[in-house]
DNA sequence: TTTCTTGAAAATTTCGTGATTTTGATAAAA
DNA sequence: TTTTATCAAAATCACGAAATTTTCAAGAAA
């Protein structure tokens, strides 16, 4: 284990952004060349990120690249909305100043990249920059709900989130929309405005559902 | 991995309901006896545990029973609420007759065991039991949402919470109020009835909230 | 007494091997 | 041509042992 969750996360990161053909499979009789360590090691770490979702795995028959499919999107993205907007929610009412200096730091990384990705034509080499900046701001959104267990459960759904677009047809179509509606979402934040930010979060995150949400019964007078 | 799913699930048992003493710890050399198997694939189904949340590990220090804690109770009492209420909500707008059937089923098994337990003064033998039918009855609640993703996550949290109360001092308090709302839950759901099935599904585990939740703040007229 | 070392015992982690299973190409049969 | 059978190559899985790290008790120093 000296090293394994460097080899966990080398894996990680090879998987949700490597740029690794869907169902590919992932031996540990090849991989460990690329760590320095036996078959078993990375068995190991392959495991668990198998248990996480990140990696698919079958009985006897080894790890593959999870293949992104419209209805995990739909669902990744559902789930997404759910604990964002609870966990900036709770972050409006208990977070302080703090809170709001944080957010808007991390506002200002991303914003700052996303201007610059809008210029360029090839958007692929900022887009690692920009994931990264882009999973922060989302975090920092949610950090002070007082929540470990909410932070935890949404960051594992984000990296299944990030790896099913980025393994998907459109990896890299940057959507000029983002810029404002993360500008729209920090203005929210800041404003403490509950029903505004989750509004937004869902504008946000929509296009990614891509099924109809089922519309609510009427209720039925008795 | 021939049968390592069967130890998985024994030692996710063990650790769930099986009294051990929190902060215990699982030595793969000592377990390894109880399933006929070597160290190694303990270890691995620990490890996958660990990723879950139902067993700690600490680098070089190996797996212990989690410790439950206030914060950690609530915390996850507030995820169910969240994804019970949205889950049933869910299926209450995509279920049809089968799901209805489906859980007044489960209620009726649900509701049959508790009866029993009402009478026994020790409610210890029946536990296992009455576990088994609540986790299904909650679980067939959320049974027709359409999302793998949102059922899977809530089994986990589902699972974690139960491991909580059982491991906390108060095991085997069982709390006659279960019944009526367990009741007045599937009377929701037959009912169709979204916001009232959302106030009972927050009715009956609110008492596992063990602190407020922060108000929400008053908006400021601008 | 308290704090710091020392070092042996115990536990954890990594690794290569052999047994078992899957894969995939080739040939036989329909 | 299409389907089925065969079997060798390749991959996976469980295992025990070696290497590394931690634990903790006993003694030395402050």
């Amino acid at each position: 284990m000296d090293d394994e969750s460097d080899i966990y996360e080398g894996l990680r990161l090879r998987v949700t952004s490597g740029g690794l053909t869907p169902n590919t499979k992932l031996k540990p009789s090849v991989l460990r060349h690329d760590y320095n360590c036996s078959a078993s090691t990375i068995r190991e770490a392959l495991f668990r990120l198998s248990t996480v979702g990140l990696v698919s795995f079958q009985e006897q028959r080894g790890f593959r690249v999870p293949i992104p499919t419209d209805q995990a999107q739909h669902e990744l993205t559902h789930l997404r909305i759910l604990l964002e907007c609870e966990g900036a929610c709770l972050s409006i009412r208990q977070g302080g100043i703090d809170w709001e200096s944080r957010l808007t730091a991390a506002h200002h990384k991303l914003s700052h990249i996303e201007k610059r990705v809008r210029g360029s034509a090839d958007h692929m080499p900022l887009f690692i920059l920009w994931a990264k900046a882009e999973q922060a701001f989302h975090e920092t959104l949610i950090s002070d709900c007082g929540s470990d267990v909410l932070k935890a459960t949404h960051a594992m759904i984000y990296q299944r989130f990030r790896q099913q677009v980025f393994n998907s047809d459109k990896k890299f179509v940057f959507v000029v929309e983002n810029i404002e509606q993360h500008q729209g979402i920090l203005d929210a934040a800041l404003m403490r405005d509950e029903a505004l930010i989750r509004s937004r979060i869902y504008s946000h995150l929509e296009r990614n559902l891509v099924f109809d949400m089922p519309p609510e019964l009427p209720k039925l007078p008795y």
